[in-house]
DNA sequence: CTTGACAAAATCGTATACGATTATACAATT
DNA sequence: AATTGTATAATCGTATACGATTTTGTCAAG
């Protein structure tokens, strides 16, 4: 052991500027705030949040790599578009990863963990804010992923389930959904505690899955339009 | 058809200078002329590509997502570290979506397709310099994949292909491995000829599984220091 | 010779400024 | 009235400039 394994990320100390704005444009997108499509005015950005253009076009480059937003040229950035068939893309690149995140979670899952994914679940109850609802999933999927301790397997998921909130905001307003999606959740939570994996994976693609059936059946067949 | 589907990507119509710094830079870590751990000096960077440090620092953004730089507070960017573990689990990544662009690229594979494929892998044979033999590698990969039609996954694919060479390059001075790697191409493209989509999936696998195996036999224990 | 303090140089991060591009408003024309 | 052309405004993209931070070099003290 060597002095520099104590000192604790140092790339962490201090939150850059542009991290900063990243997660208030990323929150903003994803609770809703900005709308598909809508043009992300970098002078007015920087003015609200009392910086200059730089470190805005900074965070608006690093959406864009979580594919939240796209760039034109000449013309800035503006909100990733919704498409359907994206929706589904996602959907199968979240399967593929979760349940590979799964697998290698599952033999080191301990019992604080299902405690806490429990926990979790029960917040889950009560909320009705569809964005705060979407972290909470997260959190949700998140613990139950960590202990296959994969930072970069972990950080492609949560961007891959951030992307699909945007979709399933659409269809969390109905409130059957989240009644389904909770019982899923606690199938899945159940099978982890028996450790049963095959059981635990399907589960959790079929989670996965329906969500996106019930998302295509909802979203117009037609795009949000790119111009 | 409307006209609107004549016009090829409105984002694409220029290479925004962010995006040629970015592909520069990029080209440049892969072919190992910046070292990992090395500092990316922006002021250099501008002044060689005669551009200022803004679209420097936004290509600089780019490649932090794309996992092949990091940044640290005031200190600016270098290059991404090489750690074993890292490698191991950039492989599994690779395992999980290319197994799933493989399957769903497989229905859909067209004479013409294997034919490319074949071609690629003649290229192969004769090259020496190790970035271009990574690129070529990509390329043949990717050519297997395209027919999935998953813009998003293979992306993806791309980049954590991109990733995992920049740890095969200490391999691949072993001439050793690019024999039995053509060795396994050539059984995968056989499978993808035959339509055997569990043979052609389980070949994958072992070829990246194989990889990371030489790779953490090569590379020396102790991680490319991070300071 | 090593350690610590300080000054100088290098480098980063971002605010400001400005030319270039795109969007908008409105007058001119058919 | 609809369409075209032109001036104006809004916005982008980046070069320049500068304070802040880090690194490097120097030298005196131990």
């Amino acid at each position: 052991m060597v002095l520099r394994n104590f000192l604790p990320a140092i790339e962490a100390r201090v939150q850059s500027t542009p991290d900063l704005v990243a997660q208030a444009l990323r929150e903003a997108i994803l609770h809703g705030f900005y709308d598909a499509g809508q043009p992300l005015r970098q002078d007015e950005i920087a003015a609200t949040l009392q910086v200059s253009k730089i470190p805005v076009r900074e965070a608006l480059r690093r959406l864009e790599a979580e594919g939240l937003v796209v760039f034109y040229a000449n013309r800035g950035a503006m909100v990733a578009p919704l498409r359907p068939d994206e929706a589904q893309e996602i959907a199968e690149i979240r399967i593929a990863l979760e349940t590979l995140a799964l697998r290698l979670a599952l033999p080191k899952l301990t019992p604080r963990d299902l405690r806490h994914a429990r926990g979790i679940l029960e917040d889950l109850d009560g909320e009705r804010d569809s964005a705060r609802w979407g972290a909470l999933n997260r959190d949700f999927h998140q613990c139950l992923y960590a202990p296959a301790q994969r930072p970069q397997l972990l950080a492609l998921i949560t961007t891959q389930h951030r992307r699909f909130d945007r979709y399933m905001r659409v269809v969390l307003a109905a409130m059957q959904h989240q009644t389904q999606s909770q019982a899923e959740h606690h199938a899945l939570l159940d099978a982890c505690e028996r450790r049963d994996g095959a059981i635990a994976v399907h589960v959790l693609e079929e989670h996965i899955a329906g969500a996106v059936r019930l998302l295509v059946e909802q979203l117009p067949p037609e795009p949000a339009r790119l111009l």
